[in-house]
DNA sequence: CTGAAAGCGCTTACAG
DNA sequence: CTGAAAGCGCTTACAG
């Protein structure tokens, strides 16, 4: 068995009141108890059992983070930077990976609800999760709206459509076609789209925006890369909502002996690091994924801590453009 | 306060234990008296503690998976296949991100302990870690050794490593380099290495291989690249030990104007979805990351069940080998 | 088929 | 400065 608070007591010839105290730091204890404590501690190897201290104590120091997959270089950078972060904050990391699947988030949430997680970090495209929200249980949202009561942090959507729809312009682009997600999720990374919109009638152009479903299936995004290619050959410009698009729609223009970017011009969205890594060529609107994660936790810590008035309702982190070859 | 199981009790107008039995369903319990305790659940919108639980009966159902960082691909892809299996097993996953500092993985491993995680799976490259081994405490390394008696699980490395270098040969290279992370580190990526010497010398050749640190610093990969480049002139084929190497090893040899595949032929390792879809042109060797994950759990979760005989200290999974244009 | 009691491993008033 | 007692929210023998 497990050397529990009894057995170190025992070894110290304490009550295991004071054991507690040392362990705790709280409270009047003699040095020499408490050397003759740790020495107990030591001799019996033992380790405390979290599981009963939050029982009691009613805070896990636990936080749930559901992402759509970790696979996927944004989300596994900012699982990174999240669990990072959390850690230096004495808080750990439940992971669950909802693969955009509305019924595993409720399952997720619910299991994180059971596990008495301090507060959830959600990157999710379905409100269905407020299902189960309650009133005042710490949730701070990323790049998604949840509910008008959730705090988001995103990065300025806008502003990066903007500037990769006003870059394809400047580079003499005349038939600039956007792919994005599907619009009825609630995202801010809709705003990357209004954007695109804006300016290509602001120019007295006419916005072309082909949608690819959030499934994570490559061959449907194949699928519609080559319908676009088939649809629009004018095509001359291709702003991807995210890179791993763009890098498909690199490749495609490849196979059709489309070259970059002399005859065709592409933008992504991200920026990851392996993104960079991996397509340094690539063209992209890169957003602070660090940032995202300092700032997510920040407002989950100020919920956890029951402040839930003054919450900055919407946090928009700027966006860099990164202009590689492919434009 | 949340309801707890007491709540649920009064309301249903029963004890405890019968609310305990049903939550359970453990017993023999009236059809009528199952029914109400459900309604009442319902209705006080209670959760279950599995704290509490847990706490009773030994068992969190929690794994710690240490890697050190999700943001790399095959770590983020391994993130994601292992906790997806986890959870269809009934399992969560506490996410540790090491940065392969030792100092790190001890702190982590100790934090896992003290939630009484039911076992641990470890990409780690610290023997250091074993300090906290406790025996017959279920632990599952991927892919680095850390104990005679903690089983590994990887894929085939020196089939990889071999498969890569004859590729290269075979397709006419001349002199072919090997970049590899620190040979301190016993790990079994070492085969690769090992096959590449090997092939290399049946074959009359002179192996090099120049070893990169595995800090994470791109900058210091970019660095050891250019030397390689400017110590050996000759080269026309590079076996890199990762994909991210390969692609650094591409990025740069196009700025030294080498045309590849004609003057340079690169062959990378891992073959992650990222990698695929970013970087499709790199011929890579793909490890079975789904594989490996549900290897690892099925062991792991046969040392949960106490089983600690009989168990595969060490599995090795097949590799493939998908070939590019950068061959 | 159901309940009262003890206990999982801790912490914190309350006394002394 | 230290300890006995109660309790966190559960589960499981043990009785009935």
């Amino acid at each position: 068995m497990k050397p529990s608070i009894d057995d170190v007591a025992e070894a110290a010839g304490v009550s295991r009141t004071t054991v507690s105290r040392v362990l705790n730091n709280r409270g009047y204890i003699s040095q020499k108890t408490k050397d003759n404590v740790y020495k107990a501690m030591k001799e019996i190897n033992y380790i405390p059992n979290d599981l009963a201290r939050s029982l009691f104590n009613k805070r896990t120091h636990i936080i749930g983070l559901i992402v759509p997959k970790t696979s996927n270089p944004f989300f596994g950078e900012l699982a990174f930077h999240i669990e990072s972060i959390c850690a230096s904050f004495g808080f750990k990391v439940l992971l669950c990976n909802s693969v955009n699947r509305m019924d595993k988030e409720e399952k997720y949430l619910e299991m994180l609800l059971r596990n008495q997680v301090d507060g959830v970090i959600v990157v999710t495209y379905n409100r269905g999760i407020m299902n189960y929200h309650r009133e005042n249980f710490p949730v701070v949202a990323v790049d998604h709206y949840l509910s008008e009561k959730i705090p988001v942090v995103g990065s300025d959507n806008y502003d990066g459509g903007k500037q990769a729809t006003e870059l394809l312009l400047k580079k003499g682009c005349r038939h600039i076609i956007h792919i994005n997600g599907p619009i009825e999720l609630e995202t801010p990374a809709n705003l990357r789209r209004k954007a695109y919109e804006d300016i290509m009638m602001e120019n007295g152009r006419t916005p072309i925006t082909y949608e690819v479903s959030n499934t994570f299936d490559q061959q449907i995004h194949r699928e519609l890369i080559c319908k676009l290619f088939d649809e629009q050959p004018e095509v001359d410009g291709i702003f991807a909502s995210d890179d791993l698009i763009a890098a498909s729609v690199m490749a495609e223009a490849k196979k059709r002996n489309k070259v970059i970017p002399s005859q065709l011009k592409v933008v992504g969205y991200d920026g990851t690091e392996t993104g960079q890594i991996l397509l340094p060529e690539l063209t992209t609107i890169q957003q602070p994924i660090d940032l995202i994660a300092k700032t997510a936790i920040d407002i989950l810590l100020k919920e956890i801590e029951g402040e839930f008035n003054d919450l900055p309702l919407e946090t928009c982190l700027p966006v860099t453009l990164i202009e590689g070859g492919s434009t």
